[in-house]
Formats: C-alpha cells, sequence, structure tokens
DNA sequence: TAGATTGTTAATCGATTAACAATC
DNA sequence: TAGATTGTTAATCGATTAACAATC
C-alpha cells in the first residue's frame, strides 16, 4: 500500500513531537488523509489500536515500518552521477528512512575517483561485482535518457528487481521487475495544466495544420 | 488530467522517430497504458482523431500541449539552493518542456552571487520582486523540511498558486493553491515494500513492547 | 456504566476496460 | 465496398467514505 510511508512519516513527526498516543483522527489529520482510510488501511496489517483508546505512536510505527520492510537497511546503487545522482547520494533522509547508498556509479572515466558524500564514483562496469557482493536489490537510475533502458536491462541482468527511475524515459523491464518514476517535467506540467485553469488563459499562439486526412 | 503529459511525452518520441500518423493502440503501447483509457482521456479533449485512419502526431502534440498549457514557457523560481536544487537548475529538461527557471532563491548568504546553470543565486527576500517583475506562478521548494513551511508561506503569500515541493514535510496551504509533492524516501520505500514481500523476508528483529493499555 | 474510538460493513463514487456502433 | 480505427457506451472493478456495531 502506496500510504504506509506516508503515515510512518506522520508517526516519526508525532513521536518527535513527544505525543505517545494517538487517535485515527488525529494521525490522519497529520498525514492528511482521511480518518475512515487510515483505519481501512491500518485494518489490513492487523489489529494494532485499541477502542476507546486510539493507536500506541510508537508501536504502530515498528509495526508499519515492519510492514514497509524498512526495519533494516537496504543497500542501494545509483547510477549516473550527473548533478541530480550527485543530490540523491549527498541526500541523508535515505540513510535515516532505510537505505544505504553503497555505491555510486558512472559511465564517464571523467568521474571516477571523484567522492561524493564519502562515497567514492566508480565506472559502471563495477555494477556486477556491486550487487553481488553488497547484496543489492534496490537501483536508482539518474543518468540521461538515451542512456536509462540499457541501465535498466544491466540491473534487471544482475538481478535487481526493484528501480527507481530519474531519467525521463519509459523502461521496458521483465515480470516482476518493478519499476518507480519521479518525473520532474511531468510535476511541473501537471501543475501548468490546473495553473492554466485557474488563470482562464486562453492560448492564442496559431494552431497548426491538420495533416491526417489530407495528403 | 494527469495523464496528459504522458502521452506529449510519447507524441514526442513518435515526432523525433519520424512517425507522421499513430493508431491509439501505437501511441498506447509507447505512452504504456491501455489504449482504450487513451482514447477515452483523448475524447475529453475533443474530436482530434479520424476513424479508420489514427491520429496525427504533429497535431495531436500541438493540441495537448495547448491543452496542458506549455504551448508558452511558464517562469519558474526555485527556493533552497542546496545540492538537489542546483540540479534541478541544471536540468534541461525544463526548458524544452514549457518552463523557464527565472530565478534561484537562497536564505543562506553563503550562496548568493553563486551561479548555477547561468543564473544567480539571489537573497530568499528577493522572492516577492521576482514574482512580480516575472509574473511567476510556480515556485518550487528545494529547502530543509524545516524551512518548507515558511517559503510556502511566502510564495503564497505574493500569489503563487501551484508548488512542487522536494521538501519532506507536509504542506498547509489554502484552498485554491496547489501542491505536488515528490518525496525520494516515500518512492524508495515503496519500493522496499514491494521488494520485501518478492524476497520473502521476515522481520525477525525484536518487536517492541505495546504501550496502549498498560502504564 | 458512559464515553470514546476502533475495525468493519455497506453504500457510494470514480476509474478502468471490453465491446461495438459510427465512420473514415 | 471492405478494412481499420475512433469515440462512446455499458459493464466491471477497485477505491473511498459514511455509518455503526464491537469493545476498550
Amino acid at each position: 500500500m502506496a500510504r504506509l510511508p506516508v503515515y510512518l512519516r506522520a508517526l516519526n513527526a508525532l513521536a518527535d513531537a513527544g505525543t505517545a498516543t494517538c487517535s485515527s483522527e488525529h494521525l490522519a489529520s497529520v498525514a492528511g488523509v482521511n480518518s475512515a482510510k487510515l483505519r481501512k488501511d491500518l485494518s489490513h496489517l492487523g489489529s494494532y489500536g485499541t477502542r476507546g483508546v486510539g493507536y500506541d505512536v510508537e508501536y504502530l510505527r515498528y509495526q508499519i515500518a515492519r510492514e514497509i520492510g524498512v526495519t533494516q537497511d537496504w543497500p542501494v546503487v545509483i547510477v549516473g552521477i550527473g548533478n541530480l545522482g550527485q543530490a540523491l547520494a549527498s541526500f541523508s533522509g535515505f540513510r535515516s528512512r532505510g537505505f544505504r547508498v553503497v555505491a555510486l556509479l558512472d559511465a564517464d572515466p571523467d568521474r571516477h575517483d571523484q567522492v561524493v558524500a564519502g562515497v567514492e564514483v566508480r565506472p559502471f562496469d563495477d555494477l556486477e561485482g556491486v550487487v553481488r557482493d553488497q547484496g543489492v536489490a534496490i537501483g536508482v537510475i539518474a543518468t540521461p535518457a538515451v542512456a536509462a533502458q540499457d541501465v535498466a536491462d544491466r540491473m534487471v541482468g544482475c538481478g535487481i528487481t526493484s528501480i527507481l527511475n530519474f531519467a525521463p524515459a519509459v523502461l521496458a523491464v521483465p515480470e516482476g521487475v518493478d519499476v518507480r518514476k519521479v518525473d520532474l517535467s511531468i510535476e511541473l506540467q501537471i501543475l501548468a495544466y490546473h495553473q492554466q485553469r485557474k488563470a482562464g488563459v486562453d492560448a492564442t499562439t496559431p494552431v497548426p495544420t491538420r495533416k491526417v486526412g489530407s495528403a
């Protein structure tokens, strides 16, 4: 369930604020969801609340972390150490949320031996060795679009079955491999779409002539 | 409709490949969706296809770009020019997809006068002036979580009504303001969740004692 | 017991998709 | 005309949410 990480973050916030117990209503408002939906989601995990009382923040937090699988650290490899790759490698949030960046790989020799966030940048061809030695199951692609499919193929080839793709390209992967995509342009375009509707903009640029049916 | 940008990207790919006409089946496979869904989505925009023939790639591309609102450039301001902010500022995809980064703002004086991707980093207090002068409607937040709400408040205060938030924080904004959130940790956690299920991992770490009901 | 809140049921809503009549 | 493919209908599916019985 894609909302579990959101609940986990909300529970972390409550725990940081020193809250020991919370109702579904309270947690739902922190997480920004409907309380009935929250209760239904949680009921899929088991019966971790107490009727008339609510949820123990620490206990529920652990149960959700266990359900997601972030009670242990997941080794992660990042491929493509350009601006975005470097930013990802430097992102401290990964470490505290159950992930450990074990290798940074890049096809460009000029980037090798560079150190980003304390990790050395290595040749892309080290992929298979790193994945084997470190037991990597999750790969992050931060390369240009043209390279993304090749990187994905190599990742799949050496046993990675979960890929987070930042390259603006649709990846073809075999059954059983999960790909999640973060596409910055698409996020902005969705905002632009809504923004245009708010502003009541009407486009007055010339329309290209229709070609189907003619010629 | 959140899928329009995906179709637009698919159409761009087809146009680059020199395809002049495509069927809903073809376009759907490039975009990675069901063809019936694609036709239904497109039918909301109008009747831009030709029965028995298909869609004119260039014509449909323009129509979708117009619908989204990216036939003109949208001025965008990025706040928080750390690693991620710099990566976003340097991302060439924005320019080609209808967005123009008009200002980079950061509260840290040490970052001022630094130039990232040809744009000078300016004080955060320049926000109101930039938004007014450049007609900015879309703001990007790439600050640490603690600063995000303040930045959002200031943005809303000077008329920005679309926000793309990279900070791992839930933003409270007034009705009418759109916030989209990109959360790197949550994306990875969703992958971890599925990965755990594939691997059949059973967590054997000790469970904290339940506190509700006792004490 | 009385009040509070969960876990679950059932109703509602919207999204997906198969199928096909319209039509190029 | 015959083949192809759209635009749309109607059926299916799943997700959301209000309501409430269970129960602490």
